[in-house]
DNA sequence: CAAAAATAATGAACAGTGTTTAGTAAATCA
DNA sequence: TGATTTACTAAACACTGTTCATTATTTTTG
């Protein structure tokens, strides 16, 4: 019977529409201003309602988290096709570093929020997508120290010392801290400070000259 | 006249009291957990006295960061006598990893949230401790690349890259991301991971081996 | 000393937040 | 049609930051 099946398909429906209104408001109004009663508001249900459909915000927040790994790697897809790995690391690094300063709200929820980890650690579920990526980039390291002879090196401590600095960049850029450093590096306009430092990044690391 | 001097010594008081009651919340409770309400009830006043007192939260936010600049300086103090450059950037690199993974509610408060900065921008103030510590940062990166022969690299970038790996080190850490690198690294007892990134760091920008 | 002015503190409200529960309306099943 | 299941919601609970009119206390002045 096809009845089950509509009423399965109908409730999934709400669902989509639940997540896609909440997608709506981190854009518009940011991460910090998604509310479930602004959420129940808008798609005109009560609040109590949501919780039919997500156990509790952390649950609707982790998966706005899965929504902003759809976003980065449709950003960061083109990048993967640079044959050399030290370039390659650069371009995924810079690619990095526009997706987090410009997506402040999806990097938050990402690599910064614990609600979203939360939901994660009490389903005993996995971070996927950031498991995925780290991985790449491991492996990516792996050729790129090759690739400049430093054998010495392990490649996931490597891959986790880039992960910082880019991340920590991202972080101090959007919590305002880099304007100690340089007071033309705020919002909005890309700072040239983040760039040099990638660079500077690439050159102790590599000795790569851009 | 006295009178108008103990009257003034008196509204201080009050003010240091909300101040000390905070950090204790703080402290007990965590960052997340301080309410202008749990103050007030704590020091039985009414939540509205405390708007005689500061402005907002944020004002009180921004004095804990404070606080938490003391804090820090006081665990820090000892690594200044170093001779090395090297070593001394060593040594304050991992002293700033101990202090923001033990300390995680002064350093988000220091370095990751916006609301203290708030009170920065409102009041054109400036965020003192922080530059003070990121320009002796600089001067000891200028010591160091001297040391290691690196005439080519700029002190501030490099300052900058330091900061950054050291800063997204401990942001990955306190957010539960590195239990992806290693699944030891969870709070409490110290991680290994962090010392053997460290360690990579050293080695990396400075050949310096532990 | 008593009245007036200044200071200090508060109760109550406003506008929010996440979440739970008891109860209602509608759809499906027997 | 009546019973049962499903879908939904109103209302409450316990919080949050913040404001403002009002009260109580203290100080100054006539």
């Amino acid at each position: 019977m096809g009845l089950a099946e509509r009423k399965e398909r109908e409730k999934n429906e709400l669902r989509e529409l639940i997540l896609l209104k909440a997608k709506e408001i981190i854009q518009r109004d940011g991460q910090d201003k998604l509310s479930i009663r602004k959420i129940a508001t808008e798609i005109e249900y009560s609040p109590a309602t949501i919780y039919l459909y997500f156990q509790d915000k952390d649950e609707i927040l982790y998966q706005m988290m899965d929504k902003g790994f759809e976003l980065m790697a449709a950003q960061m897809q083109q990048v993967y096709h640079e044959p050399s790995a030290i370039k390659r690391l650069f371009l995924i690094g810079r690619s990095y570093l526009k997706f987090g300063t410009e997506n402040q709200d999806w990097y938050d929820l990402m690599f910064n929020s614990i609600s979203p980890m939360n939901h994660i650690e009490r389903c005993k579920a996995e971070w996927g997508h950031g498991i995925a990526i780290f991985e790449f980039l491991v492996s990516t390291c792996r050729e790129a120290l090759a690739e400049s002879g430093k054998t010495e090196v392990d490649e996931r401590i490597m891959a986790l010392q880039l992960w910082s600095t880019v991340h920590g960049l991202i972080s101090l850029a959007n919590t305002q801290r880099l304007l100690i450093v340089d007071s033309n590096c705020g919002q909005g306009h890309d700072c040239a400070l983040i760039d040099k430092t990638m660079e500077n990044i690439m050159y102790t690391l590599f000795n790569y000259k851009i």
